[in-house]
DNA sequence: ACGCATTATTTGCTTGTGCATTGAATGCAT
DNA sequence: ATGCATTCAATGCACAAGCAAATAATGCGT
């Protein structure tokens, strides 16, 4: 453990704290007003989102449950709880894909598109507010 | 909503996953290597060395509960039953403040100063690992 | 065709978290 | 002193998360 070490670590401590901090910070507002205004979990929206984004590259707007994962930090079994969640309340629709019968496909409905895109300005605001304009 | 809103919000989001993404990562890895080889959680970690911290201030080494809430972002019961479950394992223990009854400090022991020695460098071994080395 | 390791998803169980409420102590106004 | 709003901490409750086990479907070797 020499000095410069712990220099090193002061430095990547305080960078840990801020990163953390910041990002309580973001979570917490975020699921406030997406709860407060849209009804929806940060989580949930983050999965929304994700299916929206994918629509437009394949345009059948089907997921496998594992597709999904990567990109929302969540284990599997949240991830399975969480689409749950949405099916119920009518934003997605889960069904057997006919080629692997052990995958599910995810596809959003209308309402799911409809709640999602009246969400996500609700979350760009949030963002913006923390994470600065930076206008170009 | 003009095209470089566009520009900002497609900035500010991507600056928010990567944000996240980090985050998710450098938590899970705190988690699982304080938990294997220390038997602590990140949060109960956390907790310690804001004590720790705060001895070097104030070598009376004791704090209430809501010092601790400033710098550690937990709701004020996530924290009340933190500090129990520390106190349940020895590494803390909760007295009255004369001066107001209703307050609580909370002080470290020994054994929670050994804890915290014995799982700094585990917690500053993953940091580095993620945040970089950055040399001077 | 049959067993067996592997992959995809779900479910049981336990635990940690937040919100709202409660219980206790304080300060202030009357 | 008494009442009342306020503050600190703890608790009841509901819910989301992770781990491990269960379930189901594949693919491969024989």
């Amino acid at each position: 453990m020499t000095e410069i070490d712990n220099d090193v670590d002061a430095d990547v401590v305080s960078t840990w704290r801020e990163l953390s901090a910041r990002h309580a910070a973001i979570v917490s507002d975020l699921e406030r007003e997406l709860q407060d205004h849209h009804d929806l979990g940060v989580s949930e929206f983050e999965v929304l989102d994700r299916l929206v984004e994918g629509v437009c590259l394949s345009p059948g707007g089907k997921f496998r449950v594992q597709e999904l994962a990567a990109g929302v930090s969540l284990s599997q079994s949240a991830l399975s709880r969480l689409i749950a969640r949405l099916e119920k309340s009518g934003f997605v629709v889960r069904s057997m894909c006919a080629d692997d019968r052990r995958g599910v496909f995810v596809n959003l409905t209308d309402a799911g598109r409809v709640r999602h895109s009246e969400a996500l300005p609700t979350q760009r605001r949030v963002l913006r507010a923390h994470l600065g304009t930076t206008p170009a």
